[in-house]
RNA sequence: GGGGGCGUAGCUCAGUUGGUUAGAGCGCCGGCCUGUCACGCCGGAGGCCGCGGGUUCGAGUCCCGUCGCUCCCGCCA
């Protein structure tokens, strides 16, 4: 990685003896002066009446020499040395004979012939190697359990160093753009609506309860009423949730609201930051980033976050099937649903294939999938037979299909369909190696709609949350006609940000807490601070949330969030570090005045 | 809550149809070695095959349960 050449330009230390000098600092300019470098034993090449140890510090690594003739007594402490020992050497720097440079790091050139040298700690052996390239790498469990080792590998080091000049370039970004940086709490008031809270009980109001954010967003809105007009925040937020890959549940987000804007300004001043943050992680984000209203992504890709770096796009069959007497097409149209398809291309697939995609469609929710391959006029499948020779050229000409692409089709409903669909694109392309390497897709999704029909709570429920401003009248008839003055930014088929411009008018706030079936009274207890507020002059106001999280594993080329992460939890969302979460003691609970359903021993 | 994958030496893994004493690489320990850099050579230690139960003459292997890790669905305004 990059890092590897980055030569510190900062001092290793001032007025101490244990170094004065990074391993990764080595250089011909030190050639001559007598070094002092500290860290860890990387390896070590003990040829018996010479030494060599990789001394390795958070800069890189540097070889040292321990030769009886220099090193004299500390010769004797060369030997006793073992992996991931803590020692503070001192010695001169020299070049090294043209024959043995080691042109594979970029201290290769030089080493340090070792004077003194002193043991600061020894280590017992690790439980799994932390020094390598390549190779096998230890399973998630042993990395959590000693992840302060886990840190030491050079893949995380590297990692850990670009979130932070990730974070750095949005800092120095905002801070340039005129906002301010501003803490919220920690400790906050419960919402519920949207991800469950976690909860702080109050041992000064013993039954009360603080919540852990999910988001600032409350917060920030009182900023902009505040007259902070452009506010940022490195936001650690909390949801109480199942973890995934790139889920979980405590998170960092970049937070950002303006005041006086339309979304157009939003977008524009978003755009500036993320190709200027992306920048210093040498990802080029085309200007102007291309946008996709909500219903074209769900038609086009099955999905609200559409990977747009391949095309395999679905076509809705529908239409061209509107007579058709097969029956499980024909009874999902009868019933509203949809029938989906998607040109896989040209493929040979063998059944036990076939069978597992099958397989996987209906892990997904599907009732089944069709498979096809375009031969002359017609198709190779199973299904052919239930299809008129019209239905089937048809078909075929939706779906531009050459002679023996492979053909997906999903009759269901328009959800499952699209997310069936749209899923099987994603993992199709990836299994077949379509998406070009190096390749990045970002698109901002717009148009969305204000709400969305919950069949299991039995109401209209938000897309994004409750605050966001409509576009054009408030059609209170029919909810699902409103639409959102909202945009996500979609990078590679991962939602990285989400924002919107918000209600800054008390009456379209209560307006649309009424539509969501929040009464007034309800409306008061929950988020009367936030209507209060805003009868005292609240300005336009928008913004967007990043999960920074997301950004630097995207950035680092990581497939979860947990590579990016200092000590993050298990999909079980357990610290097997820590062992939190833990029981507490009874004095504790006592008290807080909370009393704990303890499992019973078996 | 549901589905898939995995669990064998410190680490990463192999282990055939159920069959003798469970293997490899790396690491670790000891010895030799003055130019290696994934040093080399010689020797050695190291196993509750996740845990519990069952089938069987016999289980790492088959069955049931359970725990852990992981990916996905639900959930995540």
């Amino acid at each position: 990685m990059s890092e590897r050449a980055e030569i510190p330009e900062f001092p290793a230390q001032r007025g101490n003896d244990y170094r004065d000098v990074w391993a990764g600092q080595i250089r011909a300019d030190r050639v001559g002066t007598d070094a002092r470098l500290a860290g860890w034993v990387n390896r070590r090449r003990d040829h018996g009446g010479l030494v060599f140890i990789d001394l390795r510090d958070r800069t890189g690594v540097v070889q040292l020499v321990f030769d009886p003739d220099d090193a004299g007594t500390a010769f004797e402490l060369g030997h006793r040395l073992r992996s991931e020992d803590v020692i503070s050497v001192r010695g001169p720097v020299v070049e090294r004979s043209p024959d043995t440079v080691n042109p594979e790091i970029p201290t290769g050139a030089w080493e340090v012939r070792v004077s003194d040298a002193e043991l600061l700690a020894d280590a017992t052996t690790p439980p799994f190697q932390i020094e390598g390239r390549g190779g096998s790498e230890a399973g998630e469990e042993a990395r959590l359990r000693y992840r302060y080792l886990d840190l030491r590998r050079e893949q995380m080091r590297e990692a850990m160093q670009l979130r932070a000049r990730l974070v750095r370039a949005m800092r120095e970004h905002l801070d340039g753009e005129g906002f301010i940086e501003v803490e919220t709490p920690v400790l906050t008031r419960s919402t519920p609506e949207g991800a469950r809270d976690f909860l702080v009980p109050s041992r000064l109001h013993r039954g009360s309860f603080y919540a852990l954010p999910q988001s600032p967003q409350l917060f920030k809105q009182l900023l902009m009423i505040g007259g902070f007009e452009r506010y940022y925040q490195i936001a650690r937020c909390f949801r109480d949730e199942d973890l995934r890959a790139d889920r979980q549940p405590d998170f960092t987000q970049l937070d950002l609201e303006m005041s006086f804007v339309e979304a157009e300004d939003v977008i524009a001043a978003n755009e500036r930051l993320i190709a200027d943050v992306l920048a210093v992680a040498g990802i080029d984000v085309g200007l102007p980033i291309p946008r996709l209203a909500h219903d074209d992504a769900i038609a086009r890709f099955g999905t609200d976050r559409p990977d747009i770096r391949f095309g395999m796009e679905l076509t809705d069959l529908s239409g061209a099937l509107r007579e058709t007497g097969f029956r499980v097409f024909r009874g999902t149209l009868d019933d509203g649903g949809v029938v989906k398809g998607l040109n896989a291309g040209r493929r040979e697939l063998p059944r036990s294939e076939l069978d597992g995609l099958i397989a996987e469609a209906q892990q997904l929710g599907a009732k089944g999938l069709v498979w096809a391959f375009r031969e002359g006029d017609g198709w190779r499948s199973p299904t052919a037979k239930f299809l008129t020779d019209a239905e089937l050229a048809a078909l075929n000409r939706e779906l531009g299909a050459a002679e023996g692409d492979l053909l997906l089709i999903v009759a269901d409903a328009a959800a499952v369909a699209n997310q069936v669909l749209g899923t099987l694109r994603v993992r199709l392309a990836e299994r077949w190696g379509e998406i070009p390497a190096g390749a990045h897709g970002f698109c901002w999704i717009v148009d969305w709609p204000l709400l969305e029909w919950d069949d299991d709570e039995g109401r209209w429920t938000p897309l994004h949350h409750p605050f966001t401003a409509f576009a054009g009248d408030l059609d209170e008839e029919d909810p699902g006609n409103n639409r959102a003055r909202a945009y996500d930014l979609v990078w590679n088929g991962s939602e990285i940000g989400g924002g919107s411009i918000r209600i800054s008018h008390p009456g379209e706030q209560e307006r649309v807490f009424a539509m969501l079936g929040i009464g007034r009274e309800e409306a008061e207890a929950r988020f009367g601070f936030l209507l209060e507020a805003l009868r005292y002059g609240a300005p336009p106001h928008g913004g967007i949330a990043y999960g920074i999280d997301r950004i630097c594993a995207l950035a680092a080329g990581a497939d979860s969030i947990r590579e990016v992460i200092a000590f993050p939890k298990t999909a079980s969302g357990l610290d097997p570090l820590t062992g939190a979460p833990a029981p507490v003691d009874g004095r504790q609970l006592r008290e807080l005045g909370v009393t704990v359903a303890r499992p019973t021993p078996p």
